[in-house]
DNA sequence: ATATAAAAAGATAAAAATATCTTTTTATCT
DNA sequence: AGATAAAAAGATATTTTTATCTTTTTATAT
């Protein structure tokens, strides 16, 4: 559904959003112990994630990853959009090469709404909001 | 969301099902042309299937791939579970080894009701109640 | 029987995703 | 200023997916 990349990332994320803030950094290397991840690919996906001011960083001592308050009102989407792209949301479900309304596939009546609607999902809630079930523990991101 | 020989292999057994049977079999070369991808590829789907009763297929001179009538009376879930596996569609979306209501993530609530909606959608039609649809033009699955 | 045309099986190749390692840059502490 | 610890960047390796090509098996027509 997702690619490792966004799963990773998204679990990195909201890590960072329970445990972080602009004088509390994480390095790669902690994030990863905790959430269970190969280490230096979430590396990579962070600095993606940085590159597209998704999550912030310092370098040098005491540097590290971190989510602003900024960073922590972006919704998940914007992250699977930075790591995968929404085509896998968007496009024809079999391949087609357009998905419309106007000239649907055999699926794409059924589909296409359930599609939208874990869009939707993903972007009517801020990072932020995700957190409260976190801390609250109606929600876990370890293993 | 699907792999592309998933894509591939629905295509292809749309297509016999709209125009093959025990009398009319279709090479995989003539398939690809007509649905638009590669022909070594596809045949390696449609003999997976084969093996898996999904698809019907004979050997030798007059020989090639449809659709029995028992075939068309599958559902496409089916096809994408023989293919991809269904894993995509129960295991955690941002990776968590286990998925369930008892121990959802973030997302959980929200997202695992779509999911399951969309298999349920590729469960309960069967392969030849789609055909109609292509049949009356309201659908179709040609470029 | 033999030639033919097709799927099946197997081998190989190319591309993309995943994973790791090394070097460079940068900020901060002493 | 020099040492240190961190991200950033770059290079490499592995695995999986996608794609193609070749050989073998099999059924049928002649
Ligand atoms: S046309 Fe296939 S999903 Fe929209
Ligand atoms: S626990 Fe993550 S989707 Fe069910």
């Amino acid at each position: 559904m997702l690619s490792k990349s966004s799963k990773y990332g998204i679990r990195g994320v909201l890590y960072l959003a329970l445990n972080s803030n602009e004088n509390r950094k994480f390095s790669p290397t902690t994030i990863a112990k905790y959430i269970g991840v190969p280490a230096p690919f979430l590396a990579k996906t962070l600095q993606l994630l940085t590159k597209n001011h998704l999550v912030s960083s310092s370098k040098g001592r005491h540097g590290g990853f971190y989510l602003s308050d900024k960073n922590k009102q972006n919704s998940l989407i914007a992250i699977v959009d930075c790591i995968d792209g929404l085509d896998k949301f968007e496009s024809c479900i079999i391949g087609l090469p357009v998905c419309s309304n106007e000239n649907p596939c055999p699926m794409h009546d059924r589909l296409a709404p359930l599609r939208r609607a874990m869009v939707e999902e993903l972007t009517n809630k801020s990072i932020e909001e995700f957190t409260n079930d976190l801390r609250s523990g109606k929600t876990h991101i370890f293993l």
